[in-house]
RNA sequence: UGGCCUAUGGUGUAACUGGUAACACGUCAGUUUUUGGUACUGAAGAGUCUAGGUUCGAGACCUAGUGGGCCAACCA
């Protein structure tokens, strides 16, 4: 129960280590450094939940940087967006940092390098020197301006940076080794010529850092203790531990602390992408309202649709961190929330598929305020009036003339209960033309303490306000859209992901503000969207509530089935000698009955699969009686079918006769 | 023809320096219920990718294989 009973995620192992390694615990420093090109969105969440997370458990400051060393697709507006997101989930930075606060910085120790050697300026074009670099199997091969000297390096370095080139004549570049295996490692380059105007160093520089220069020694400025990002990275490890040793060599006394980059998995969620650049594009080609569109992974887009900052936060925690890639459900996702409104949310009452209910014995022009329960999960939360009338609309899926006992719902002759109201009894329909049934007829009773199955919510139309809600689905139609080799994204679009519904609510509900959330009752959380006004109120639906009735309710479930789809590819995935193996691993554990089933699996399996991948398994360990058994009887299948016994069979057979394991022997036997 | 990372139920994470798998979501069932919600109780579901090795003992360590990911932007 108590949090120290937890186990530590790998990266807490590493920090746990490095203190009982001597480091101090006040020496601890993290930081979170987005690039402003780009809103923030849920996968940015984990990288901020663990450099956010790390601090507040170790009580350590962890800084905000802007990773700002692009000016081509940098701007102001990112940065503030991304602030105001940080702050939204609650946390605090120590200090608002700038990789661009250290250009002069980094400059000067550039010269220093240049001075021993260690870096140079390179005069030819971009393309030649990505050629001499080679590939990731082949080695580099040095280019013609690698040993110019240190004095011309200095001169033509001064020159770049006094705005006397220009772009793509000349760039620095670090002088490591052109056949290293690593390619980062092939003389990476640290400065480009960019005659462009920076968000906040405006025309002070027309040189720019690159990544690799300014990100480590960024780090070691702010003496950040762990530097935490994702996986891609792992191979700019090497790149940032070379810069950082060189520079140390010149600034230990003024930074003593020497950071270390560590790697973990980045999140992704199923039905949705998490890359800067193709959500610019659903932007760009107006395929969502804007960075903040409710169905947008976006931090902004999940503020705007309702998710609460606690409820994203507990997200990061659950998904945990690790080394693997994954995807994960958004059904966790929806947990969170779930899981935070049912505690914050007031029940109210709204109908999104109307239909008209009358009740005849209930006097016209007549209207009662009744009591009703804000949330039964509060006590605080305290009782309001809503209006009961003679005419309501009621949900249209909450009334069928005729059912099965499965449907606790109102049917003809059937009772129900009104929630926060009285009983009724459905005595006929009214039909237009078509058929359809426009009209249910009720009587009611007052007798509120009788047994019914089922409750409604409801509305009464006189009282009732007209309000827009607006329905989503998931943007793709695909569990992940963009990991697909042979199609792009844009393909798995779902083009139904929002559906705006006239709905009906409940009087209380006209002075909502912006951002109030509520649950509509039986229906799910909902909260005032950015565009509602007090004369046209707008819903966004944060989430459904679980709904154990949809899995019952028969067919019409069109696109609900995805959940079975998945299982089918994964296990045919699997090579039919990988699956016999599986078997192999319990097959002499398993019960008879089991076992039975297993063997006409293996049969059928082993038609599959060539000699050349049951013979390795002839030499398996003598204590593996499992593997050596479907060996054996994969064996027999391809024997019946024309293999003919060679030298390895009938040793493989002749020791298994010999073996303490009846199973085995009998399943020997039977070659023979 | 390379290097690095990675592999545990449907999903995600655990298992302290080796002692035969736990938690959450999801699924299923039951109880409660003026929400087919919530809460509570219970169940099913993996024997840890494969093979070999070290060991009294391996999910953990070693080797090889296989699957997945990353690495050749004057992007970060």
């Amino acid at each position: 129960m108590s949090a120290e009973t937890k186990s530590l995620n790998f990266l807490e192992h590493i920090i746990e280590e490095d203190l009982a390694n001597g480091l101090s615990k006040d020496k601890l420093r993290f930081r979170f450094p987005p690039e402003p090109n780009g809103y923030l969105h849920i996968g940015h969440t984990k990288a901020i939940g663990i450099s956010f997370g790390l601090g507040e458990k170790y009580n350590a400051p962890v800084n905000l940087r802007f990773d700002d060393t692009n000016p081509a697709k940098e701007e102001q507006e990112y940065v503030d967006a991304i602030k105001e997101d940080v702050s939204w989930l609650g946390y605090k930075w120590a200090e608002e940092r700038y990789s661009s606060d250290y250009f002069q910085e980094l400059y000067d120790w550039a010269i220093l390098l240049i001075k021993d050697g260690k870096a140079y300026i390179d005069s030819q074009s971009s393309k030649t020197m990505a050629e001499q670099k080679g590939t990731p199997t082949q080695p580099g091969v040095d280019g013609p301006y690698r040993n110019r000297t240190i004095d011309e390096n200095l001169e033509l370095f001064a020159k770049m940076k006094a705005g006397e080139c220009n772009e793509g004549e000349h760039i620095l570049r670090a002088k490591i080794d052109m056949q290293h295996v690593n390619m980062l490692m092939r003389d990476p380059l640290m400065y480009r010529v960019l005659k462009k105007h920076h968000h906040r160093t405006g025309n002070d520089w027309c040189i720019y850092p690159m990544y690799d220069w300014t990100h480590g020694e960024s780090d070691y400025i702010e003496q950040i203790s762990h530097s935490l990002c994702s996986l891609e990275f792992k191979p700019h490890r090497e790149l940032y531990d070379w810069f950082k040793e060189q520079v140390h060599g010149f600034a230990k006394n003024k930074y003593p602390m020497q950071p270390k980059q560590r790697e973990f998995a980045r999140l992704n969620l199923s039905y949705t992408i998490m890359s800067k650049r193709k959500l610019l594009k659903l932007v760009e080609e107006g395929l969502v309202s804007g960075w903040n569109d409710p169905r947008m992974p976006t931090i902004s887009g999940l503020r705007r649709r309702g998710y609460t900052p606690q409820s994203i936060r507990k997200f990061v925690e659950t998904v945990g961190v690790a080394k693997r890639e994954n995807i994960i459900d958004v059904s966790l996702l929806e947990f969170c929330i779930r899981e935070d409104l049912n505690k914050k949310a007031h029940r109210v009452m709204a109908v999104l598929n109307p239909i008209k209910l009358v009740i005849t014995n209930y006097p016209e022009g007549k209207e009662e305020w009744l009591e009703a329960e804000n949330s039964q999960e509060d006590e605080s939360a305290g009782f309001r009036k809503v209006p009961f009338s003679r005419e309501l609309y009621v949900e249209k899926e909450d009334f069928k003339e005729e059912a099965g006992s499965k449907f606790f719902r109102l049917r003809l002759g059937g009772e129900v209960r009104l929630k926060n109201a009285y009983i009724i009894k459905a005595e006929s329909v009214v039909k237009d033309a078509q058929g359809n049934v426009t009209e249910i007829h009720c009587t009611y009773s007052t007798d509120t303490e009788k047994k019914v199955k089922g409750t409604l919510h409801w509305v009464s139309i006189k009282h009732a306000i007209k309000a827009e809600v607006r329905d989503y689905d998931r943007l793709f139609t695909d569990e992940a859209p963009d990991s697909h080799a042979d199609k792009d994204f844009m393909e798995f679009i779902n083009s139904k992901s929002l559906k705006t519904i006239e709905a009906f609510v409940e009087p209380s509900l006209a002075d909502a503000k912006i951002g109030d959330q509520f649950q509509f009752q039986r229906l799910g959380y909902f909260n005032v969207d950015d565009d509602s006004t007090s004369k046209n109120l707008v819903f966004n639906k944060t989430v459904g509530l679980r709904d154990s009735w949809a899995k019952v309710k028969p067919k019409e479930n069109t696109n609900n089935q995805q959940g079975n789809n998945q299982k089918q590819p994964q296990q045919n995935k699997r090579s039919a000698i990988d699956q016999i193996k599986s078997y192999g691993k319990k097959y002499d554990r398993m019960q008879d009955d089991q076992r039975e089933k297993a063997k006409a699996e293996i049969i059928e399996l082993a038609k599959s699969i060539a000699y050349e991948d049951l013979e390795p398994l002839f030499g398996t360990a003598v204590k593996k009686a499992g593997t050596r058994i479907i060996t054996m009887i994969s064996l027999g299948v391809l024997l019946d079918n024309g293999l003919d016994k060679n030298e390895a069979i009938n040793n493989f057979i002749t020791k298994a006769l010999e073996d303490k394991n009846e199973l085995l022997v009998v399943e020997a036997n039977a070659l023979l």
